[in-house]
DNA sequence: AATGAATGAGCCTTCATTCAT
DNA sequence: GATGAATGAAGGCTCATTCAT
């Protein structure tokens, strides 16, 4: 993967474009021109390096969320054996920040939820590799805060309330749909980290609630 | 809205058919020619009954949104004078059938979901519509639980964590993406109705919960 | 398949204008713009009418072939109990006008040649469909012309002998390739008579050698 | 044509590759990228060492007719005062082997057919570098043959029964189009032999008959 | 009132060729 | 001398829209 003239390593130049532009538009509504423009290359760049539109739409897919997982794990970089409530922050904190960072993260939470609206075919794959292993961990925690004689539906509620509340968080960025605190520009770290002391607060109250029902 | 002589409606049955077809494959991906081959009509039937692609997008959501206003509305019918717990559970009802229902509503649900991950231009109005009344409802409940003392920033933490519970559930017509409860094939209106009664109680006691921190 | 305002069918239209494009450049070497140039229609055209270059393709093949069959028939309209001499001649006919008609029989040969030497996927069957009744039809009467004696392998010569004195025929469109006599210009129609008169007494002579020798 | 340091000698690797991909596929549907990953080289070895496509084409087709030329001559070795009925075996045989052969010159003999149903403009000026000495060979032999009252017309009719039976043994290579025999995968030198004697056999007949008209 | 025919703009892709090293 | 990177021109196809009946 040699590198021109102006020292510009195209491959990841059309990469990060290519991340922007679909996180934008989606899919369908994007195109390969565009997203050359913005790269600053020729029409035939991406084919030249990806092959094709689909192929790159999955390298970006690849690219995004092997770095959402490298800078936000699940577990927060906890030890395995602490408490259940330190854990279900961590993967609070994981989710809120995957989905409200501002940067190439939260392209790839955009990219997510469109994703979940619309299935393309090539990413069901690559969606459940992302899914799957976030519901085993969220469904370990619960399963201790329930205790033992928690039903299956229990749990699976449970799930769907905490994760819901993380990734219907990628709406904001739609103006409008939001209330003000969390609809308006940039959000500040401070305000992050309090959503996620609320969520982590809300959903164990919600959890404690279906405990001793 | 001229009905033709065979008694065919074709501006309502293109209409319908348009529906189906937007909430499957969302705007870009849907073809003028398929929602004219579904309504058995010829493929200049869209731009003669409705102008343009647009407007006709513009009208299915007008309709899809009108009905679900109808057919589940926010109060569920409650008096005015219901006590909080109860317009909040009503909430909840409404919303979790607006995404959940299998028929034409549940079509509005999944077309709602597309435009918060999307953004066509053109829906940011009506969009605005619903949402709006919305969190003007949730947020006054809130407030009443959370009682007077209660924060701007808690209000909207609260609203958040309750809408994001219920919309997000529209996610579950993709395969594999949620809890094996919620994700395979048709939810009994029992298991709704007790996803209404968890998402409620949960609620509830987070609400509670940040009252009282 | 009606027609539109200047009375052109532009169905047809387009199939004559692809099977000359067709005839004179190949597959790969037509462009369906110059297709729709020359039979004065939309880019879009050929799409619309065909589906696809492909298609295009396919029916001109079914088109030109048809129409030879019509024509140009095998047995040239003998009764069935003609002697196998007459037969052979017959034969001998229908193949040498196939391949040397100036009009649209003629862009059939040229096709079929181009594509014995080229071989495109969707047409093996389409040739196949040509080129077997020919050699059932010729290697019937060359068994008769060579007695119950004959080897499979004498069958087989002889048949190549008259079949490919006949398609090479088709080599003539090339200029400089052929002898003067068939090389330059218009063929006479007397010259195309007393050429089949010349392949049938070559041809029986040939098959009478064989069966002496 | 210079030679590098690991042997390889990249011009006439290309050249073979070229031989090959070219009689395969024709000239247009052959990319120089697959030419020079056959070659093992980069894409931009053709350009670099023929300057472009045609030129390589041009070159592919000079050396294919060269070797053709020297491995199969027109005259087989025959002293100059052979006996017409020997030297006319010995143009069969040079050109049965040359369009049946199934190495290096074989593809020579698929090229020229493509060419002869295609006529590139380019190599109008070899093509006729090729077949008019072996026209001239043939007319000679011929007009021995037929004496001296033969008209031009039967010579040049000679001339193409001739030549045309031996040609168009290059189709075989399409299967499906010729009888069994000939048809199905590697000719044996027997059966090569003994084509060279049937061809032989029947023309000498025909030609005889001709004269006798 | 309604429709089959036709169009043109735009998109993705291919490929011979050129550039810079 | 040789090559990986990059390009631009061109082709086939899709699709919303318009035309003419």
């Amino acid at each position: 993967m040699a590198i021109r003239k102006d020292g510009v390593d195209r491959y990841n130049v059309l990469l990060k474009a290519a991340l922007e532009v679909f996180a934008e538009k989606g899919y369908r509504n994007t195109t390969v021109a565009e997203i050359c423009n913005r790269a600053k290359s020729n029409v035939a760049a991406v084919n030249y390096h990806f092959g094709s539109k689909d192929k790159l739409y999955l390298a970006v897919w690849k690219m995004a969320f092997e770095e959402a997982l490298k800078v936000y794990p699940l577990n927060g970089g906890l030890p395995d054996d602490s408490s259940a409530e330190q854990r279900l922050r961590a993967v609070v904190y994981s989710l809120v920040h995957r989905f409200l960072d501002d940067g190439r993260l939260g392209r790839a939470g955009q990219i997510l939820l469109r994703e979940m609206a619309e299935s393309t075919e090539a990413v069901q794959q690559i969606l459940s590799d992302i899914i799957s292993p976030l519901q085993r961990k969220v469904g370990q925690i619960i399963k201790e805060l329930l205790g033992e004689n928690a039903s299956q539906q229990q749990v699976a509620f449970c799930q769907l309330s905490l994760i819901n509340q993380c990734i219907a968080l990628g709406f904001r960025r739609s103006k409008g749909k939001l209330p003000p605190v969390l609809g308006e520009g940039k959000l500040t770290a401070e305000t992050i980290d309090e959503l996620v002391e609320h969520i982590t607060l809300f959903s164990l109250a919600g959890i404690a609630a279906v405990r001793n029902k």
